[in-house]
DNA sequence: ATCCTTTCGGCAATCGATTGCAAGTTAATT
DNA sequence: AATTAACTTGCAATCGATTGCCGAAAGGAT
């Protein structure tokens, strides 16, 4: 059965062109009266389970490999009442100017496509600027998507609980706070914004600026680590709050404005994540201000441009891949009936040459 | 008609809490018995067109509104005969290593998700390591998209090909070669090539490396233009080529190797994306090999990074908001029937710190 | 050779929405 | 008032695969 490729794809060819010209297989009935059977015995050979002989099973199989068919799926989703696919949304909620092609996203959204195409499902992807109350009612009654898979809360935990209330399969990457209905798997961002911090006041840092919009869920979490770590040092009024947009683009303008509007310069940079952070870093050397000896900057997520920036980004970490298998499997033991509850998962400091 | 959010949202959850108990509404059928109408008419008053008189089609709306019941879309697929679903399809073809997180594959995947949605179709993700012939087929004969678009065209072509001159609605990210059968929307390459490389021979440079793997079709096509550039200049024996992985992680210590054997250190480095040129940067950072006065580097791409970097990358841009569009545009023009022939656009070069 | 137990495979209903055709209703015209 | 025209709506077939149920055939045991 082995052969190289180059002859089999010629073979397929062949196969194809000879087919054509005499008949195109459009559906089980017709393969079913070309092979002498009924469709029913036709649908039992190709879904591989039910009774059926060993020998029409594989005669049946290879006429329909012959004949390049493939059943029909929208009839068979329609059947079976599932439709095989994962909606997976990126709501751009408190930042209408930030781009999917975010680094954060996209490895998110990459480590979700091979645990979804793993356990057999499609990926429907949807970024949505939510407007109105009904973006993610439109989604799930949509009647397209097994689950649906929502990356990040941004403003909208309101929404999300209330969906989440009526549509069981549906899961959240994102923070988790008490008394929250919608099942969530994510970091300790408390936790997160407060290593974060402490690592920086640790460094010898009594003037700390917050790079983020504290508008979004997560990154108020973060702050509240923040204020934490500076309250328990005792420099609470040391902090200053920068609410940077986290689009690559806009950032380093803005934070070049900060650098010069602030009048006592921070020693430490707490970014709400690395893109901010590698803003931050550009602003910084490009007025000649030394990273780390003047001023230390720390980011958040681990992404892999953190050990590409110069110098390489302290930063903390943020499981993706285990958030991504979490997101996964807590979607499908749901969609299989299950009630399992959030993960919050331990942030973890990646320490490295920017503090 | 305008409320506040909040309210609204307490508005819809009490209307749901009192239709639960009573009857939930599942198919137009059972909208359709409620409404003492028939099932056509339901699916005339929902569906906007068809004769039918207001009055009844905003009667049947609001009903269908109160219950929050949305036509089944798989039932109507399959009447209908499309999906409203695009596949977009990552092969990772020459590098099992590439990951989808790679910057590239994601601005365009946005890009991409955006002027779908526009145009109103959802976008079905694959990310695929093509392994035997039929990896596409699978995709085109799965019956859940109306449409394919391939990103890239890796070490395919002949797959590519072989499908395309069957299934017409199949457009692809990529060079375009005399002769080929499939649809592509790219940059000229080989042009691309040699602007990078004219470049670097105007500032001085006649040792040159070229940092890409040229086992994928595009790549070949941009040392190609390298080739050209250097033969022109009368230096052609100053190239050397160096099949870096565009891996991020990959690609660093890699090149680290590569300065360290190479024997006469090139004077400018021609890389074939700014992930590669990224880290040939930070490995040159690293060993004191100042950029651009002992080493010049330009990349490819222009994506958002190369602005990040330090120095600020020297790019040969692909216009990607432009290119998607015209993936879309050339795509549902196939679905419509027509024929539209292959795009290849005009790189431009991008002057900034390190060349 | 007969009867009983398995295994196979066919029949037909079903999933839920769409739509051509025809019947029914209302409005308009002479 | 009668006839025609113009709308609405209902009926039923259709998209293509799946699956419960039942008859038929095959194999085994006595």
């Amino acid at each position: 059965m082995l052969v190289p490729c180059a002859s089999l794809a010629i073979a397929h060819i062949m196969i194809r062109m000879a087919d054509l010209p005499e008949k195109r297989i459009r559906n089980i009935a017709e393969l079913a009266e070309l092979a002498g059977v009924s469709p029913g015995t036709v649908s039992r050979a190709l879904s591989g389970a039910g009774l059926i002989s060993a020998k029409t099973r594989t005669r049946i199989q290879e006429l329909a490999q012959m004949h390049g068919f493939t059943p029909n799926a929208m009839a068979r989703n329609l059947r079976i009442q599932r439709t095989g696919a994962i909606g997976v949304v990126i709501p751009l909620g408190h930042e209408v100017g930030q781009h999917i092609s975010d680094p954060f996203f996209m490895t998110m959204l990459g480590y979700l496509a091979d645990a979804l195409t793993e356990r057999g499902y499609d990926l429907l992807l949807s970024r949505v600027i939510p407007q109105g109350a009904d973006w993610l009612d439109r989604i799930v009654d949509s009647g397209r998507v097994d689950g649906v898979i929502v990356i990040g809360q941004s403003d909208q935990a309101e929404t999300l609980d209330r969906v989440a209330a009526r549509y069981r399969p549906l899961v959240v990457w994102g923070g988790h706070v008490s008394g929250q209905v919608h099942c969530s798997v994510g970091s300790d961002n408390l936790l997160g914004g407060d290593v974060a911090t402490t690592h920086l006041i640790e460094r010898g840092c009594r003037h700390i600026a917050f790079f983020g919009d504290a508008r979004a869920q997560e990154i108020s979490q973060r702050l509240a680590g923040c204020r934490a770590a500076m309250q328990r040092a005792g420099i609470a009024d040391g902090l200053r709050i920068f609410p940077a947009h986290l689009t690559a683009d806009d950032a380093h303008p803005n934070i070049a404005v900060f650098l010069n509007e602030s009048d006592a310069r921070p020693q430490g940079i707490v970014a709400v994540s690395d893109v901010v952070a590698m803003s931050a870093l550009h602003a910084l050397t490009e007025r000649g201000i030394a990273v780390p000896d003047q001023v230390r900057v720390i980011g958040y997520d681990d992404l892999p441009i953190a050990q590409q920036t110069v110098p390489r980004l302290t930063t903390v970490r943020q499981d993706f891949a285990g958030g991504a298998a979490h997101l996964v499997d807590l979607l499908l033991r749901r969609i299989a009936g299950e009630d399992p509850g959030s993960i919050v998962m331990k942030p973890e400091l990646v320490t490295r040459l920017s503090t």
